[in-house]
DNA sequence: TCCGGCTGTTG
DNA sequence: TCTTGCAGCCGGA
């Protein structure tokens, strides 16, 4: 068979054994868009072994030698120079054949005499590839390569051997990729469907041009299941799309398609099926599975995030534009065959509106996963820290430094950052000034990671550290694994930058870098908050707590600097300023702290009116194009009804842009006066909370726990992580005693006296309380005469509406 | 009346 | 399953 050179887009990695040696299978698509294929047999697994200082490798080397097992030989000890927390060490790098045994071998030598600790032996075989060869998915390769023609048992194009290692090729050229979301509905009369009897009863499919469905004629889902098979492979996407596919769409079919005895090989390898992965994601053979519920919980404006709230706030669907159905209600638009045809609509519109949030979505991904190296189905679905980790083992490979193990610790706390105390009240013209990437900045400039941290009872010249206002001290010399990591980061985002100044807006090449520079500012943010967390790699609780400290010294100095130039700060919180502008004052604050203090600051916005109550972290304000921004308050949190929010986020309106306080209170009584009336839906008196933990473990009886308790009782199936919804109904005895999941509950058995006086008032009392406002007045119980002219004003009110 | 559990926020 | 600081509700004593 000939050689040749192929361009190469890669999309994922992983292996297989054959003839009991590993293979590395490279998914991707070359430059004539055909699905190939590329199998590397030259890669082996290996591990680390750190010797102890002074020991001698030979005899070590002899000991590992002779645990070779005839199944994986060990092929090879080689001694080598590493950095382990940057000092130079010597270690054994140990190669066998069969990726599995590198567990089995670590125990072993971890026994040997000499062995310090064996390293990196944990690290996933295919990941080890992307590493070691500097591969980045979603990237074109020159790649040498030798065909091995068709297979039967790939579903690709075409199947070749690699050569040589791949080369990347610098170019912003997106292949076309192939793309389908899926959405299945699922009979649930009894409550929470259950895989053992429970069928699926409908199933979408949406692509780039069409959207397709089938719901199933009877009880068994035999025919639905067949032709989403059938449909899948027929369209041989290299993009698979869901919502929350990995947690419910995915299990079910496959539990579903098992009982039935259809074999569920959707991907590209005959035979085999989904299966769960790292980070509980479902692993498609040969596809990329994105769950797109994974990057629309980034989204925190959105509270609760239903496909169809996500889709309507990023205004792909709009929810008056498609068919809603109640969650619990879904089996009644089966089980009467009129409604069935809603159920599709319903269905269809799922999988539609996933496909155009992946549009969103999705390149974002692929840029995290380019940084990361993670394919694009776990980079989603790994959390933050570990999308740090896998980025900081890239970096590690590249300076010879040895990757640390992940070591069982307690948590201990340390301080965090510093909070002012508002002035409270109205105030006019504020400027608000941040520091840019303080926390990042900070461990740049003091060379902050546990490799430079003089621990105790280590000698160190007081002229070569850093002092932190902890007391900790880092040396100023070499680089700071992370500050390699971070100035690599800050300098790829404004290399970034500028090439986005020469770029149109909306060309293609533009939404690539844009979607690239954001994927970058996520990972080098969340380099502090990774040192502070106790299952990181690289942990170190003194070098966060350093940091914190250098951040509320730098903030409480630039007070100082403020005040010297005669500016009044009104509030600050952990890397911002808000002080009430100055044009020329502030200019020149910018520059003193940047010339005193070495900082970057810059002024993030400017609010013609601002108000504050005493509470830290809750404000409100207008800003100079108009629109009102709410931090902290009832108005932006999850956990109050949706009256409260709307009546709260209306009086900061009034009150701000108008002010006017007796239009305010007008409002609040019209609200007061349709709830009592039973005029507001159930939907806006709901209250959401999560339940955070199982329903046994909790110590008390809080509303949300009894609601979810009482859904239990009443067949439905109710989880950790579960978003609870529920509202408070007529009674007596404790709150939690009449919480009751909404959906279960009707508006005539609502509290409406609840829903005043610890609903309504407080949020509207939150701002009024500071205008002079009582809560009679808003009750109208104040004066006598009042309500002969409110019945008027509501009146009013009402023509107006209608 | 006060404290702790709990949740959702903030930067 | 990236951090701490903070507000405020509710149950329970």
């Amino acid at each position: 068979m000939k050689e040749e050179t192929m361009r190469f887009y890669l999309l994922d990695v992983s292996y297989e054994t054959e003839m009991s040696k590993p293979v590395i299978l490279l998914w991707g698509v070359n430059e004539g868009n055909e699905r190939v294929l590329l199998k590397d047999p030259r890669f082996r697994p290996y591990f680390y072994v750190l010797l102890r200082e002074g020991v001698d490798s030979v005899s070590v080397k002899n000991e590992i030698m002779k645990l070779s097992k005839p199944k994986s030989p060990i092929i090879s000890v080689e001694e080598v120079k590493k950095k382990y927390f940057g000092r130079p060490r010597s270690a054994l790098k140990v190669t066998t054949v069969i990726p599995e045994y590198v567990r089995e071998y670590r125990e072993l030598v971890r026994t040997i005499d000499g062995v310090e600790d064996v390293l990196e032996a944990d690290i996933r075989f295919s990941m080890r590839y992307i590493i070691d060869k500097g591969l980045k998915p979603h990237a074109w390769y020159d790649v040498k390569v030798k065909e091995l023609g068709k297979s039967p048992v790939y579903r690709v194009d075409n199947v070749y051997e690699v050569l040589e290692d791949l080369r990347e090729v610098h170019s912003d050229e997106r292949p076309e990729l192939r793309a389908l979301s899926f959405d299945i509905e699922v009979y649930n009369k009894s409550g929470t469907p259950r895989p053992e009897s429970d069928p699926i009863i409908s199933v979408a499919i949406a692509t780039r041009d069409k959207v397709m469905s089938k719901v199933a004629e009877t009880k068994s889902d035999l025919e639905v299941i067949k032709w989403f098979k059938e449909t899948v492979l027929e369209l041989d996407p290299d993009l698979v799309y869901g919502y929350n596919c990995n947690n419910f769409d995915w299990p079910y079919l496959i539990e579903r398609s098992k009982r039935i005895g259809i074999k569920l090989d959707v991907g590209r390898k005959v035979g085999v099926l989904p299966t769960s992965g790292a980070y509980g994601h479902y692993s498609i053979p040969g596809r990329l599975n994105v769950d797109i519920y994974d990057f629309a919980k980034d989204v925190y404006e959105i509270k609760v995030k239903t496909l169809e709230n996500v889709a309507d706030y990023l205004g792909v669907m709009k929810k008056e534009d498609r068919v809603i159905i109640p969650g619990h209600e879904i089996y009644k638009y089966w089980e009467d065959p009129s409604l069935r045809e809603t159920l599709r609509k319903y269905n269809e519109a799922d999988a539609l509106s996933t496909y155009l949030l992946a549009e969103i979505f999705v390149p974002f991904g692929e840029q995290l996963s380019y940084l990361t190296g993670l394919p694009l189905d776990q980079v989603g679905a790994a959390p933050v820290g570990f999308k740090v980790e896998w980025y900081l083992m890239r970096i590690a490979y590249s300076v010879n430094e040895l990757v640390p193990n992940r070591v069982e610790r307690k948590v201990q706390s340390y301080k965090g950052a510093i909070v002012l105390k508002p002035i409270r009240g109205v105030h006019e013209n504020v400027a608000v000034l941040d520091f840019s990437s303080m926390y990042p900045n900070i461990m740049i400039k003091y060379n902050v990671g546990p490799d430079t941290l003089v621990r105790p009872g280590e000698k160190y010249d007081p002229n070569d550290v850093y002092v932190a206002p902890s007391g900790h001290k880092f040396r100023k010399r070499p680089d700071a694994f992370f500050k390699i990591s971070l100035v690599q980061l800050l300098e790829l985002r404004k290399e970034i930058k500028n090439k986005l100044k020469e770029l149109d807006p909306s060309s293609p090449q533009y939404k690539i870098l844009d979607d690239r520079q954001k994927a970058v500012k996520v990972l080098a943010n969340a380099h502090y908050g990774y040192m502070g967390w106790p299952h990181a790699r690289w942990y170190c609780r003194e070098c966060a707590e350093a940091v914190t400290s250098w951040g509320r010294k730098l903030i409480t100095e630039s007070i100082e600097l403020a005040r010297k130039l005669g500016l009044k700060v009104i509030y600050g919180d952990t890397d911002s300023l808000f002080v009430i502008y100055d044009k020329e004052k502030v200019e020149k604050l910018i520059k003193v702290i940047e010339e005193k203090l070495g900082f970057e600051v810059k002024i993030d916005k400017i609010y013609k009116k601002l108000f504050f109550t005493e509470a830290k972290k809750r404000y409100a304000g207008i800003t100079q194009d108009g629109r009102i921004d709410i931090v902290g308050f009832e108005a932006v949190r999850g956990d109050w009804a949706e009256i409260a929010k709307e009546v709260q986020e209306k009086v900061i309106e009034l009150v701000l842009k108008e002010g006017d306080t007796k239009k305010a209170i007008e409002y609040v009584r019209d609200v007061i006066s349709k709830l009592k009336k039973g005029q507001i839906p159930i939907e806006k008196l709901v209250i959401w909370k999560t339940l955070e933990k199982r329903l046994d473990e909790y110590k008390v009886e809080a509303p949300h726990v009894s609601a979810a308790k009482y859904a239990v009782e009443r067949g439905y199936e109710v989880r950790k992580g579960d978003k609870i919804g529920y509202v408070i109904v007529k009674g007596a005895g404790k709150l939690s005693k009449r919480a009751k999941p909404w959906f279960l509950s009707s508006v005539e058995e609502i509290d409406t006296s609840y829903y005043i006086d610890h609903q309504i008032i407080p949020a509207a009392m939150r701002i009024l309380g500071y205008f002079g406002v009582t809560e009679d007045m808003l009750k109208g119980r104040a004066y006598g005469l009042m309500a002969f002219f409110r019945k008027e004003s509501e009146n009013e009110s009402k023509d107006k509406r209608a």
